[in-house]
DNA sequence: TCTGGGGTCCTGTCGCGA
DNA sequence: TCTGTCGCGACAGGACCC
């Protein structure tokens, strides 16, 4: 789900056009979360809803009748409020999003094992191999779209193109519902007019920059000598924005690509500035990393803890095990001593996160055994939690410091102890 | 306006060993 | 032995993506 939208250029024709060579195929459901949520509402369809929540949470998904409000996702609840007052708003349901997912994604297996998930909504497919057998990359992508309306009751927008960065920019003008053919020898004008905002890896951060430049479309940083946006905006960013302004990007459509890091992170709905609380905390998280990191068949060397303050300035600090792990106990170690090391005093803290990087699969890590640990000890514990929590429940078993005392009820408990 | 949670990638800095 | 420097890994932070 993209959440930049640009206008549809005069140029580009929403009809098929000249699809020969463009074999890669970007499909992105249309307000995914949204248009999955209305399944189980269809009394709320064609009405402005939200998908989102939490006093300090942000828009996960809105329908386009909520979006003409100027709601967006990632925007802040308060201000969607503000924006469309009449709109729904209903909790997200990811379970389903994941059952939805899985049905789509299946979908596009069988078109082509060549797929590339980006994320549950969308995803690159590489349709070469499956022309001769379906037809041309329109009338697949055509076919995709037919198969995920029917199957799974909600739309998709399809970008058919030579390359994925322009593919995505095509899926990205298609919406909602639609599709964008862009031929071979249309991309360098079709990517020239577009705003700089549009090239992937340029935020608000870096637009800013480009704008500082006098750079607003692609056409003037394709026009830009190279080494003058390396030495603006770095070698490597400088590189890419450069080779994307021609509509160059060699990347392959890979099919699904290990995770480098895991992680969770929690904002407190008050800010929290008791390092008692806040250890309990870190003990929730780390448990759920590596809860995760089990069920991936990964163990992890790097922790790293984040620490946002009231003021939402950030910082992360982290250290490098000497051997890799996947208990819940070693993360909690390493991040309450990188928390404790920070020697805050009474510092008002929004959110805490703990991430694990440096991963490695559990059956190629050879895990030391620490000397005056019994024979059966906490690896085979972590096990026998994991396995209860399969069958019970997540919140089934908890370390004993987790359990709120029935008095407290001042302090939000995490969201999978409740 | 007031900013989630899951990630990836890039850059600059620092310490260390060759 | 001392100094400079080069490469590399670890670390911290920022920007970006969905």
């Amino acid at each position: 789900m993209s959440r930049r939208q640009f206008a549809l250029p005069e140029r580009v024709s929403p009809a098929p056009l000249d699809d020969t060579g463009c074999t890669v195929l970007h499909v992105d459901m249309d307000a995914f979360y949204a248009s999955a949520t209305l399944l189980s509402h269809p009394e709320l369809v064609g009405t402005p809803v939200i998908v989102g929540g939490g006093t300090r949470g942000v828009v996960l998904s809105a329908t386009y009748e909520a979006r003409r409000f100027g709601v967006t996702s990632a925007m802040p609840m308060s201000r969607a409020r503000r924006l469309c007052p009449q709109a729904t708003v209903l909790r997200p349901d990811h379970d389903l999003y994941a059952a939805i997912s899985a049905g789509v994604m299946e979908t596009f297996r069988s078109v082509t094992p060549h797929l590339e998930p980006l994320s549950l909504d969308e995803a690159f497919l590489d349709v070469s191999g499956a022309v001769r057998r379906l037809g041309s990359p329109a009338t697949i992508g055509q076919l995709i779209r037919d198969t995920v309306h029917d199957e799974q009751g909600i739309t998709c927008s399809v970008g058919v193109a030579p390359s994925k960065f322009v593919a995505k920019l095509a899926s990205n003008l298609a919406k909602p519902d639609g599709m964008v053919v862009v031929p071979h020898d249309e991309v360098v004008p079709f990517v020239q007019q577009l705003p700089v905002a549009a090239l992937w890896g340029v935020g608000d951060r870096t637009e800013e920059s480009l704008v500082r430049l006098g750079l607003r479309t692609v056409a003037d940083i394709a026009h830009t000598p190279l080494a003058t946006l390396e030495r603006a905006m770095g070698t490597a960013t400088g590189r890419h924005l450069h080779e994307l302004s021609w509509g160059r990007d060699p990347r392959p459509v890979e099919r699904e690509q290990r995770e480098k890091s895991i992680g969770s992170d929690e904002t407190f709905e008050a800010d929290l500035d008791d390092a008692v609380l806040i250890r309990r905390h870190l003990l929730a998280l780390s448990e759920r990393t590596a809860g995760r990191m089990r069920a991936a068949g990964l163990t992890g060397r790097t922790v790293t803890l984040k620490v946002r303050f009231s003021d939402f300035t950030t910082i992360t600090r982290s250290r490098t095990l000497r051997e890799p792990t996947d208990s819940g106990r070693a993360v909690h170690e390493a991040a309450v001593g990188l928390f404790d090391a920070l020697g805050l005093q009474r510092a008002r803290i929004r959110l805490v996160g703990v991430r694990m990087s440096g991963l490695l699969e559990v059956r190629r890590t050879p895990i030391q055994g620490v000397i005056g640990e019994p024979e059966h000890g906490w690896r085979d514990a972590d096990r026998a939690v994991d396995r209860a929590r399969a069958r019970f429940g997540s919140g089934v078993v908890r370390p004993a410091s987790l359990i709120e005392p029935r008095t407290s009820a001042s302090v939000r408990r995490p969201r999978d102890l409740s």
